[in-house]
DNA sequence: AACAACCCCGTCAATAGATC
DNA sequence: GATCTATTGACGGGGTTGTT
């Protein structure tokens, strides 16, 4: 934490050191005065050290709502670099540049596991306070007891901010989002390493998590079928079967309360097919349908730009992506020539919005 | 009715590490 | 060595819900 201060037009109080090789670069200790710039105009990042902090250096400055900052200027002292877990007291390990707590039953690690699957999964309503109520009230110890909280509804509606109209907005944001494929499964799992598209390419292999966990058994054979998949190596092999196996009661639950369904086998039908989108600036309609209207045509839509990428589609006021796109020689194409590539489909392809006003009055 | 808490979204770069 | 994937991170605005 910093003194706030305005960076680029904004309030910064927060500013991540990383891991311990970023502190040590830095050579920073606790009282220090920082440089911090923002990334890309957005995350923050401190650049240098600067010596010493003051007393002085701290007057007159406000938080982002204009009240005034009061902490004292702590004293000098050195960064500690943790050897346990602050959650839940396990000694860490050293995972590459990072440290990392190992204990799967950390609570911090459980609250981490139910974000990371509801925002996989696009299943609003739980962020981080949520979690952690859920996790410490006992109401969930897995991934499988978010779909039992519908037998404990009024344990749920005991929760803080939790009354009857949010409970069962959540009861229903769980029931809706039942239904995935099994490369969502996997993914959503949030396995080291094992992201969306290693998920899917997983999937193109193995068709079931029955065959996935069968797997285990004949771990050799298993590593050398999975080395096969293209871009799939020894590493990610095994983390993908070490992360099924440490789980392996837990992941065999939670499977019992979701439905697999068939991936679209048809997703590579279309005009688009194989062209890869990067979507930048305002556009005229919200992302998430323009990124389906390509999908929809069997393109695939990426976050970054790089000198594969075949389109920019970019909106009014577009930043760096437009510069490096135009760098890289990357064709830029606005979203009229995004629907022509469409081919019109646009209309008919995108899922229908929503329809609680209208049709139900 | 006013306020507070919470959540989501949009914004983007920079890592580290794996694979080929 | 080039290219890709996965992950993380901070803030403010806007919407919704709970509480006073």
């Amino acid at each position: 934490r910093i003194a706030p201060v305005i960076v680029s037009g904004v309030t910064v109080e927060n500013t991540t050191l990383h891991n311990k090789g970023e502190v040590e670069r830095l050579g920073m200790s606790i009282g220090d005065k920082v440089r911090v710039v923002r990334r890309g105009d957005v995350i923050p990042k401190i650049i240098e050290v600067l010596g010493r902090a003051t007393v002085g250096d701290l007057k007159g400055r406000t938080h982002s709502d204009g009240s005034p900052f009061n902490q004292e200027l702590p004293e000098a002292s050195e960064i500690i670099v943790p050897t346990k877990c602050p959650r839940c007291e396990t000694t860490l390990a050293v995972d590459g540049a990072f440290l990392k707590c190992i204990n799967l039953d950390c609570p911090s690690r459980l609250e981490r596991t139910i974000l990371y699957w509801c925002r996989k999964l696009e299943l609003d309503g739980i962020g981080e306070k949520l979690a952690e109520q859920l996790c410490s009230s006992g109401l969930v110890s897995s991934l499988a007891d978010l779909y039992r909280l519908d037998e404990r509804k009024r344990e749920l509606l005991s929760l803080d901010r939790m009354a009857e109209k949010s409970a069962n907005n959540l009861l229903k944001e769980l029931e809706n989002s039942k239904s995935m494929t099994l490369s969502m499964f996997i993914s959503a799992l949030g396995l080291p390493r094992i992201g969306p598209e290693i998920a899917t390419l997983i999937c193109s292999e193995v068709e079931t998590l029955e065959e996935l966990i069968d797997m285990l058994q004949h771990r050799e054979e298993a590593v050398e079928r999975l080395v096969k998949i293209d871009r799939i190596g020894e590493v990610v092999a095994n983390l993908l079967l070490d992360g099924i196996s440490d789980r392996k009661e837990s992941i065999i639950d939670l499977y019992s309360k979701i439905i697999i369904v068939e991936g679209r086998k048809t997703i590579s039908q279309g005009t688009l097919n194989g062209e890869t989108f990067c979507i930048t600036g305002t556009l005229s309609r919200p992302r998430k349908e323009i990124a389906l209207s390509i999908k929809a045509q069997g393109g695939k839509v990426v976050s970054s730009v790089s000198g594969n990428l075949d389109f920019l589609v970019s909106g009014d006021s577009s930043g760096s992506k437009m510069e490096k796109a135009t760098r890289l020689g990357v064709k830029i194409i606005g979203e009229d020539q995004l629907d022509d590539l469409l081919g019109g489909g646009i209309l008919t392809d995108i899922p229908k919005p929503r329809q609680s006003t209208l049709g139900e009055f």
